[in-house]
DNA sequence: AGGAAAATTGCAACCGGTTGCAAAAAAATT
DNA sequence: AATTTTTTTGCAACCGGTTGCAATTTTCCT
């Protein structure tokens, strides 16, 4: 930098105030320090300026499910939104450790600008804790209560329980089942109170209620031999896409042929949802939409800290395909 | 910092010291500094450390292909690594936008200690860039040549190329044909020059050759109909799971039994070839010990730079499930 | 042209650590 | 006990930027 400011016979000042936008310079300076600068084939430290700032253009981002397809879009929007403005993202793999202190000191020893808690299973209290820490901190797929004191960007989980009842009871369904994800996270407990509520306000019977350890198309398979062992059901509700199609399958090795026999519906309409050998019909979550909401919130408590917690919900829908029997006339 | 160190009553030197290994402190001092830094709540600024030893303990992750699932693993495997040894990951998404200088200045500005370039269809030149500028790199899953002057993690494409026509001359195939990831790609070139030489050898017609737009299920559906376009094929080699589950759901629409009437081999082994619906015998990269050595690599050039440029490849194997016919006695 | 207002510039302090060097203290040796 | 060797410690400079403030220059008015 020095080097800089004296080929082009100015002061550090004016090199700094080229390069940071905002500050005030004339054109002729910046266009001698420009030259120089390109001469020089200088680009100011990131580093220096953060020390200086207490601003590192950082954006962490916290996660616990690396192995579900449907975080490649969270990754791939989450990356590229940071980058088209200006930050960067730093990963935190969480799988297995789940206690917040360390992640927060973690985190806060990079200085993050911010933080992206991006998962349904683990407590409230986690993302909580960036926030007692200062940090800005999203919580996305998070639960959002009225009295929340952190943003929360994601779904309706209680509501997109109760459409799937809807979903069933349009078909004609009558005893149906819920096969949901780990029974901890609270994304599972919310769609299962609003699908079982829903379900009695229908007339449906719940005929039995599963869940799956984990998301994975393994954990779903097996689940699925709780769900057929006993009473015979129409149709089944999954937790995740994943969850859904080892349930399918489990379904077809026993024999049974969807949807005449067995009816599905996902949730989350990753992109194999879509294949032929599934043709899953899934209630889709707009995972771009809450990514993209998540970035702008978080990038816009970086300006502005003080901005007072928000909730974001964005609609979900039942994408049709092939795995529940059509509509019915009624 | 300062108040650390007034509270223990030694210098600022004194508190530096205890906060990194390998520096000369009595156990006295430490005891003091670290009990004055719990009360006060005190750990060291990264961020300034970095600008002060020159050493970020950031390595960035390239990455142009964040829609495969293949590349969970990566992301799982090499955020946790990192973590493991005390690095973070900063991930860089190309998608689109493949022009080495904006990344290098990027990567550069960031001062991160190292990259992983982890892509096989960008020109090695990419990876080199990051050479150039003086920025330890790794290109995983990149092109190895003799007079390799980068560190190459990977595997052998040609070999493995070899080996899929190896694959098909066992199960008794005649008449074979080739749809490849994209073009452009090193590690398509690499297989299919090792896949047509070798089946030449071993007597197999390779009827046709096609290539998919991209690593997607989509692209390979579409590429399938080329495929079958014209005389009739036994077995098709794929150059990515993905591709290949798109390929076989385009010759069962077609009316093609798998692998009565047509067999898929595919590459990758990812995570869906393992189910029912597609049970896909593939060509099994070992992602893991790539992304696990690409780490350990990086990491020791953190430490010695001048490391000279090195080749790891690991082996491939075959993973049998459903989609080829039998090994024939022969 | 002269003076006021606005824009630009440089100075110097600061962000929060690290580290070479020399002095001081502790340990080892004779 | 005196001397030498080793270990610990503090000083002060440095890493590479930013920024409040006052001085200077430019622009605008009358």
């Amino acid at each position: 930098m020095k080097e800089v400011a004296e080929l082009a016979g100015v002061s550090r000042s004016a090199v700094s105030r080229t390069f940071t936008d905002g500050a005030s310079v004339s054109a002729r300076t910046r266009e001698k320090v420009e030259k120089a600068a390109k001469a020089l084939g200088y680009r100011p430290s990131l580093i220096a300026r953060s020390l200086a700032t207490n601003r590192t253009k950082l954006i962490g981002l916290v996660a616990n499910n690396f192995q579900n397809p449907a975080f490649l879009d969270v990754f791939d929007l989450f990356t590229s939104e940071l980058q088209k403005r200006g930050f960067r993202p730093l990963l935190v793999n969480l799988s297995g450790d789940t206690s917040p202190k360390k992640f927060v000191e973690l985190l806060k020893q990079y200085s993050v600008d911010g933080v992206i808690v991006a998962t349904s299973t683990l407590p409230t209290s986690f993302a909580n804790a960036f926030q007692t820490a200062g940090i800005p901190v999203i919580h996305t797929f998070g639960k959002f209560q009225a009295n929340a004191n952190v943003h929360v960007v994601g779904i309706d989980n209680e509501f997109c329980g109760s459409m799937a009842a809807q979903t069933f009871a349009e078909r004609g369904y009558k005893s149906v089942a819920l096969l949901g994800g780990p029974e901890t996270a609270t994304s599972t407990q919310d769609r299962a109170a609003g699908f079982v509520k829903t379900s009695e306000q229908l007339g449906l019977r719940v005929v039995k209620t599963c869940f799956a350890e984990n998301y994975t198309y393994q954990a779903g398979r097996e689940a699925m031999h709780e769900v057929m062992d006993g009473e015979d059901v129409e149709a089944v509700f999954c937790g995740d896409d994943l969850i859904c199609m080892g349930a399918m399958d489990a379904a077809r090795a026993a024999g049974k042929a969807i949807p005449e026999d067995i009816g599905f519906l996902g949730f989350n309409d990753i992109a194999m949802a879509g294949w032929d050998a599934y043709a899953l019909t899934t209630i889709r979550q707009p995972i771009r939409d809450i990514i993209m909401s998540s970035v702008e919130l978080v990038v816009g408590m970086v300006e502005n800290p003080a901005r007072s917690p928000e909730i974001r919900l964005f609609p979900c829908s039942v994408i049709d395909r092939g795995s529940l029997r059509p509509i019915t006339g009624n």
